[in-house]
DNA sequence: TGAAAAGTGGGAAAAAGTGGGGGATATTAC
DNA sequence: GTAATATCCCCCACTTTTTCCCACTTTTCA
């Protein structure tokens, strides 16, 4: 099922571990990073971003420009990695920049993909969002009976 | 799968790295370089280009205003590099110019072919972009589930 | 409490990346 | 026309990074 909100952290070859949890949901050793939407990195399983990368392509041109800002944002920066025989990935330079990954990560498991935030961005981001989080409840809430 | 985003600088002599894993998924070592849209350069493997450039002339005649600016703007700017046996390829200046390539140099893989961006041009173009991006993002939410 | 699984750190070989020398060719100056 | 200078190109050697592997520590669960 792949849920789950873990603290690792990423040691000095830019290795971050992969809850044990969170791994044995995942088929095979080959899973995609790349940026996320807000301050995070998004993991896909191999197969899993092939359908997401291939549903955001077959849709666009590179010369349409909201298809080409999709391509940069999503698409470019998307890297395949192994996870090792340990349970982790090495995450690129760029990426950690762009996360702002500094040592203590939080890995939040959601149902298909995994986010990988910086622990600190992470707490700001739900302490600024509690309030919008109320208001999607309430709505969601006039939906669905719980 | 040729994606990735990576930094490397430009030397001395206007060398530019291209990255190994995105060498590897080059067939020979002819690219096409020319003038992107936006201010970034496109890179393609030789074969890559033959279709573009030949839909592009092909769908096009030399006796219509936007079709002669596409060619002047795309075809025409466009020159053949070896990728040498350390895996640079040589910048020309006009090139380097209009990308306005200073040292630190974004490459982003996007599929099928490379963009070369000046570092501080490509962090301005994310950054102007990113409120877009989460609309065109918004509007993807509502087609595919993720 | 002990065995197994999960997590952490680091060493060493291999691969990738960087810089620069020097010969051949082109360009400029006189 | 010729010499001096600059540019390009190919190659090599050095440095850094990556990758792979193993061993140790900590946690989990029976």
């Amino acid at each position: 099922m792949l849920t789950g909100e873990y603290r690792y952290s990423l040691d000095d070859k830019n290795r971050l571990m992969i809850p044990a949890r969170i791994r044995s949901d995942i088929t095979g050793n080959s899973v995609v990073l790349t940026r996320g939407v807000d301050r995070c990195l998004w993991l896909f399983p191999h197969d899993e971003w092939k359908k997401i990368s291939q549903s955001l392509i077959g849709s666009t041109s590179l010369f349409q420009e909201k298809a080409r800002l999709m391509q940069r944002r999503i698409i470019a920066p998307a890297q395949e990695t192994e996870i090792d025989r340990s349970g982790r990935i090495i995450v690129p330079t760029t990426l950690k920049e762009f996360a702002g990954l500094k040592k203590e990560c939080i890995i939040l498991g959601i149902q298909s993909y995994i986010e990988i935030w910086d622990e600190e961005s992470y707490l700001a981001y739900l302490d600024q969002n509690e309030s919008k989080f109320k208001e999607a409840a309430e709505e969601i809430g006039n939906k669905i009976a719980l």
